[in-house]
DNA sequence: GGCATGATTATACACGCGTATAACAAACGG
DNA sequence: CCGTTTGTTATACGCGTGTATAATCATGCC
């Protein structure tokens, strides 16, 4: 009587492949690249180690994979919080930047599953090229941002602006994820709008009245 | 006739240490961590494997005596970079700034270095304090330069600028590192500073004279 | 200059890793 | 309802990992 064969069921392609990118993810944030196992991703999505080989080459080729997802992800985010926000300019950039700022973007597992690629990113050619286009098309979803606000410009102002407010957001994602117990609720956000708002040389913190979470929180 | 025993030279303590230390980080920062086996770290000090626990209880241990030494190293040359400078305050903030996004801090192997590490802070309660206070220690430098600007400011208001400017070194520090081809020589520098006298409404690139490497670069 | 000390090397072990391949069974067409 | 296909499981292999322990020899002391 030896133990019964494990049951399972026949899954499509794209189920499978977006279960095992998925436990990629999250055992990364958790527990750093080497808790994301090829036997650790498999029992989290699921299914028995072997079937990874099956629908990636190798596990990098899985690696790659979640990195991208994770970029998309990310990038996709910042550009549904302008969808559904009001037309004006100040309003759209202050919805951009406070959707960066605000979890699930502000979150201890985003940023340690972004910085546990980091050194892949440099190594591998593919990945460097999807960090760059994804940088690349937050920063210029920002430029775009700014070059709509109601300004005098001087010929590559925006994108230098756009360059120290994409910086600016980098740099408070990280710090805001990595001791939010130093940081009051909602300090975060506030101190990048109004750092933005210096740069810019205008007043976000006027505009932010349509913004969730933002009864009275300045310190 | 078997190969010879290895030939070697007893050294302090000290040394021994620092060597261990250092090939540590020099492997992390080349390969990431999973470079820095306990094998490749003996060989890039000149050393046997063995001698890695005589050392350090454990290969943890070493890995964080390596990023405490990191993190030392970091805030030390921040230090350094406003020793040596005149007594205006607005020069030694700009000196402050502009070694914190020139090399040998401004490095892709710093940055790789540093994220590395993430998950491991963020684990380790250990690590976690040298994290905290690391970064509390440089942004406490960044707000008692700017405690010391000529200006009129209200309560509060230094802590919030301090973070931001803080923010906005950090994320410039790692996107300048990351993708060095897509900025300018001296580009990240002059972004840096004109950033920054916009947050604190002032004008830093006014006070760049005795700054090295800052001739005619801004784009 | 021989001897004790311990820094350093050498060897071995158990374990977990990614990978390869064979056995199985779930779903589907006829 | 049987046969084929192929998604899925099961098993095994070789390798590199961190660790433990024994052997050795460089060094300082008397």
């Amino acid at each position: 009587m030896q133990p019964a064969r494990r049951l399972y069921r026949r899954e499509s392609e794209e189920s499978r492949r977006s279960a095992l990118i998925s436990a990629t993810q999250e055992l990364v944030a958790e527990g750093g690249p080497e808790a994301a196992t090829v036997r650790a991703i498999a029992e989290r999505a699921g299914v028995t180690p072997g079937l990874i080989r099956h629908y990636f080459q190798s596990k990098d080729e899985l690696t790659r994979a979640a990195y991208r997802a994770l970029m998309d992800g990310m990038t996709a985010k910042g550009s549904d919080a302008i969808e559904g926000v009001g037309a004006g300019p100040e309003e759209r950039l202050a919805a951009f930047i406070a959707a960066s700022l605000r979890p699930p973007v502000l979150d201890a597992g985003a940023v340690v599953l972004w910085a546990g690629y980091m050194h892949k990113v440099r190594s591998d050619p593919d990945l460097m090229a999807v960090h760059e286009a994804a940088y690349l098309a937050y920063r210029d979803t920002l430029q775009k941002l700014i070059e709509t606000l109601p300004r005098a410009t001087r010929p590559g102002q925006t994108r230098a602006e756009a360059i120290a407010c994409n910086a600016l957001i980098d740099g408070l994602w990280v710090e805001g994820s990595l001791l939010p117990v130093t940081f009051a609720p909602g300090e975060i956000i506030t101190i990048g709008l109004s750092s933005v708002s210096a740069i810019l040389g205008l007043d976000l913190m006027a505009h932010t009245s349509m913004l969730p979470d933002f009864g009275k929180s300045l310190p």
